[in-house]
DNA sequence: AGCGCACTACGTACGGTGTACGTAACTACG
DNA sequence: CGTAGTTACGTACACCGTACGTAGTGCGCT
């Protein structure tokens, strides 16, 4: 009848550590690197709770002691990323700061590529997003604007960040690991939209792909993407 | 040995009908319909095979004669609700009309609140997706700017309609069905919040929470992001 | 006309998932 | 010191995606 309480709190308020039992064997973040590490190697579906035990070595029930659900594990590993952002002296000029923070961000995607899709979901405001928040803020110390403004910038710019790295990781997924040849799976692509704009009921698409018949240069389309939304938010003049 | 083929294409490539055997009972765009309805009655979560092969009334294997794999599912589901873009003749004012495919699009997600979850992992360009994207450059034809960019700057304003749907709805989602009351909820929400920053390790996130103490204006939010992202492609002047 | 094949339909089965629950060992507090 | 609250973990259940086999159906070819 040990009421396990399966209340929805937010995870970071539930202590780590309540002094009456036994010594818990992990901390959060063991876990978390844990979970970390599956996913980095297998991609965000091989974590489950069976495969984050068993990399931790205890039985699968054991972690429901520390994370009481499911969506709590990924918060962790959420929060465990986000301590790899690498915090700075700002340098006064805060576009040239947010620019490095968004560099940051994106290797950070890159690194790990489960993450734009666990962005989405998450709430709270876990430990490590709290000291990027602030880094962020303190970045943007030099700009004249409200704390409201300034949290609407960051968040613009990270939701720009993630949809761009979700773009590129989906396009880098898709020539990978499929029984056709990347060749082969352009073909099929560019046939059916080809066949698709031939008809004519598309004109603007036709041209758009015209156009853009050599290869993306990707790094480019970033830089521009942050810089217009850094623009939008620098003093008018 | 019939060689169900599970190759990995695009399922707007392979036809729906291909005139040999028995007509199938279902279309494509009835099987989209039962999941969108599922969906969006009982969340994304409540889509599953089984659940949408009942709501058709057929066994839950015959679904894979029309969808390889779930993730088709997914994608006949966006393209479903992708349909409900109303398009309407541009106006000749390009900000104008961007801005109302952005609220309709914040409207769409509203809707069906499942879409923003589905968004970020959908690579292929369905057939209501060419004719959105068809319709968005017809409105930008007064901005001069190449195809590029302007297919850019549709990007990045679906970016920001679904960063701002995600984080509306995750706020709202939770303030409903807990067991726990709304005001205890935040209650112990801003009493963690409240702790993290009363350490004063936070000092300017603690400056912006103290500035936006009464309830935030969801809608001027929006309007302002919508507004920063439009400047940042208005031609200089 | 009639054969054959590609297609639809669907039941069964397998390996996986999240997690509720019960039990046993353990430790800090009253 | 007892006892309450915690950790540890095995078992069990409902559900998931889907591989596979079988039966029936009707178009296309000879």
């Amino acid at each position: 009848m040990a009421g396990r309480a399966a209340r929805p709190e937010v995870i970071w308020a539930r202590p780590e550590r309540t002094g009456r039992g036994p010594k818990p064997a992990y901390t959060r973040a063991d876990i978390a690197a844990a979970a970390v590490r599956i996913a980095d190697a297998g991609g965000l579906d091989a974590v489950s709770m069976r495969h984050v035990a068993a990399e931790l070595g205890c039985g699968t029930m054991s972690l429901y002691n520390y994370v009481p659900r499911k969506e709590d594990l990924y918060e962790l590993m959420v929060d465990a990323v986000s301590g790899e952002h690498e915090l700075w002296e700002p340098s006064g000029d805060w576009r040239a700061d947010m620019r490095r923070v968004a560099h940051q961000s994106r290797d950070l995607m890159r690194r790990h590529t489960w993450l734009p899709r666990l962005m989405s979901g998450i709430y709270g405001f876990s430990p490590h997003a709290l000291r990027y928040l602030e880094h962020c803020l303190a970045c943007l110390d030099p700009l004249e604007a409200s704390y409201g403004t300034k949290m609407e910038l960051v968040a613009m710019l990270n939701a720009v960040v993630t949809m761009y790295v979700s773009n590129e990781l989906a396009t880098a997924e898709r020539t990978r690991s499929l029984p056709w040849s990347e060749e082969e799976e352009t073909a099929v692509r560019i046939a059916y939209l080809g066949g698709q704009v031939a008809t004519g009921a598309y004109p603007r698409m036709a041209a758009a792909f015209a156009e853009g018949a050599g290869p993306i240069d990707l790094e480019a389309v970033f830089e521009r993407a942050v810089t217009r939304v850094l623009d939008g938010f620098a003093p008018r003049g």
